[in-house]
DNA sequence: CTAGCATTCTTAAGCAACTGAAGAATGTCG
DNA sequence: CGACATTCTTCAGTTGCTTAAGAATGCTAG
């Protein structure tokens, strides 16, 4: 690391201890680049403070190290995820595991007002219900399907939500709450989550692939999200995988998403008869949603229904060739699979991306890229919108 | 700005000088989040060093401001680049500016202590040539054709080089001249120069696109080169453009360099009978260099040669969809064309690249992406080197 | 059981960089 | 000439770190 000064001490030793688990006063200065004495005395105010505890001794040949470890309890976030059906609230402590969990049909209605008063007063139940000191609430994340400044797929947009815009939304609940609150897209959230849970380090820098009711992506370098310019990033979606493919509602062509994405599979699915029946489709049922729609193609292909099975090898070659491109371009060694879509059908998306970079992987570019799922990929989101928090108090 | 902490007062403001040309205290107080307290003794010691003049007074309503300036003398870079042909030197004052320039053909023995020799013995030339105090140089940017950690296309690295490891010769010229050594790829060397003599500042985001003997991207996001885990970062040659295209050197298939990359454009060209005709290009001569080749077909076309004009035309469908796929991914506004083969035939690809990119740039992502081609984009990797030693001095 | 030893952690003095508040400098305008 | 606006400087005070010294802790050898 030995980038504290970069940061200050607190943050640094908060970061090098949520990533490493349990460090001691020594380790911490080695890693964050802090002199000993330096460490010493930050870390006796943040026990003051109690944001970490003392945990166990380990021997040495010398005095044993004493174990410094995050307190779970001492800070807290809500997480909110909006979907098209369900809105979903998580409660986590600061090492980003859940304490208490929440999840509402989504309203009706599409009244702004109405809509918002939802939010104040589950969050309220979430809050009061588990029992927790409100002060030590750090804020609230919120994610929505698509990305941010109004930019999404118009058909994307939970139908409660059609009217709203991020950064609106996010004040209101702010004013509503007065907790500071963080809206991020689906992709980057589930990114920064998986940085947070699976103890990923500033070292390791990452592409969250997210699959809901699109295809996205949250980009993870040297411990930051990257957010782009006017906070787009992450478009894994449209990427162009052909170049003169199919007009896409972009408004361009051969993006990954006209060709591979979720509604396109679904889409497949349901007018080919056969993948229909395999996956219980009914084309004249009312409209499902994407997400609910591919995770039946994929319990249909995972159960070996030839067809479904097909039709996401099919969208996996194409999705493969997408996630080399951004392996390539960001020389990256580990993507996350994550978000409903892929936690469906992993199975069939991990092997496909895997085999496909491994062609050139090793031998070209001396690289050892991972391929791993996410844990509770499907839930990702909710997690994610809650260690968007914790991360903004670790990197201010 | 406002991240003055993060880096210390006098690279803030140093930075913040270079990208606005000339800045009063106060707008930098404002600029860097400093306070003017902080910025007015910080500028008397870069005065006392020398690094940064007073040039002149604009009026206000009060006490009128004066300007500061980057003393373009007071530090100085030593830009190399290795090419199958020539080797170029540039020096360079702390704005950029070329103060001398030296271009040698590139030597023909493979022997690495001579070729060591020959570095060392020219750049002696190129300082003691222009008179300048040796005390004032900061290092040397070494740039040669090819990624990193010894990951590149065989055929593209010179012939004299073919035997060296990047990160040896800058140990070994380091060594022999007492100069810190940077090493760089030609594509992230263009962009830091471009970063630096366009003026910049750390919020535009960009990709420098260049085209030498093959395609390559330089990413500067926040100000800062990314470079990815294992320095590979910017392969655009190697994002998938074509699902299952055609096997690329690199291992993978439908790589945009083996599709339209300047090696598969002058191999389209010479054999075809037409387009080697127009662009004059010899079948059985010994075999040219590859940017060679791709010149002179870029000439014919301008001259009007409907063949080679043909075969660029294809090239750059191909890679502006590649274009756009990083600028969706990354979310830019700005892309830069530079390096020989963009310098050659900027005005084929650069409004290629535009109007792909229009199509979906306003209406979906509220964005309005600028495509312009570098000033002196065929030298663009000499200065882009001298600017790597520059930018390490202000990052550092 | 005590004396060395290795290692971890703490304390105290000092330095460097920045902040805040006050004021000095330098022009314009009535 | 004097009020005003603005830029720049000075100085005392705070913060956050470093360096240097040493205290605490447990193991091992006599």
């Amino acid at each position: 690391m030995k980038e504290a000064r970069l940061r200050g001490a607190r943050e640094s030793i908060l970061d090098a201890i949520r990533a490493s688990e349990q460090l001691s006063r020594v380790q911490l200065a080695t890693m964050t680049g802090l002199t000993e004495a330096a460490v010493s005395m930050t870390v006796k105010r943040l026990l003051a403070d109690g944001l970490i505890v003392e945990t166990g001794r380990e021997p040495t040949a010398g005095k044993p190290r004493t174990m410094l470890r995050l307190d779970p309890a001492a800070r807290l976030a809500v997480g909110i995820y909006l979907d098209e059906e369900t809105t979903t609230y998580v409660l986590t402590g600061q090492t980003g595991g859940v304490l208490s969990r929440l999840a509402r049909p989504a309203p009706e209605s599409g009244d702004e007002q109405e809509v918002l008063d939802r939010l104040v007063a589950d969050v309220e139940v979430l809050l009061s219900g588990s029992g927790v000191d409100r002060a030590r609430c750090l804020g609230i994340g919120v994610v929505w399907p698509g990305p941010r400044n109004g930019v999404r797929n118009p058909d994307d947009a939970p139908p409660h939500l059609r009217g709203w815009r991020d950064d609106e939304l996010g004040k209101r609940l702010a004013e509503a709450t007065g907790w500071p609150v963080l809206v991020e897209n689906d992709a980057t959230a589930a990114a920064v989550g998986e940085y947070w849970v699976a103890r990923l380090g500033p070292q390791q820098g990452f592409a969250a692939l997210y699959m809901g009711s699109g295809l996205g992506a949250g980009l993870i370098i040297e411990g930051r999200a990257m957010r782009g310019g006017g906070g787009n990033a992450g478009e894994f979606g449209h990427l162009c995988v052909q170049v003169d493919g199919p007009a896409c509602w972009c408004g361009s062509r051969g993006c990954l998403e006209i060709l591979a994405g979720p509604r396109t599979v679904v889409g497949a699915a349901a007018s080919d008869p056969v993948a229909a029946a395999e996956a219980g489709l009914d084309p004249d049922a009312p409209r499902q949603s994407v997400i609910a729609g591919f995770a039946a193609v994929a319990r249909a292909a995972r159960a070996g229904a030839p067809r479904c099975g097909a039709l996401l090898e099919e969208s996996a070659r194409y999705v493969a060739a997408a996630a080399e491109s951004i392996v390539n371009l960001l020389d990256l060694d580990l993507i996350v699979l994550t978000g409903p879509g892929f936690a469906a059908a992993s199975s069939i998306y991990g092997p496909a991306i895997t085999s496909r970079i491994a062609a050139a992987d090793g031998r070209t570019w001396h690289r050892q890229v991972r391929v791993t799922v996410s844990t509770a990929a499907a839930a990702a989101s909710a997690t994610g919108a809650a260690a968007l928090v914790l991360q903004s108090h670790i990197r201010g």
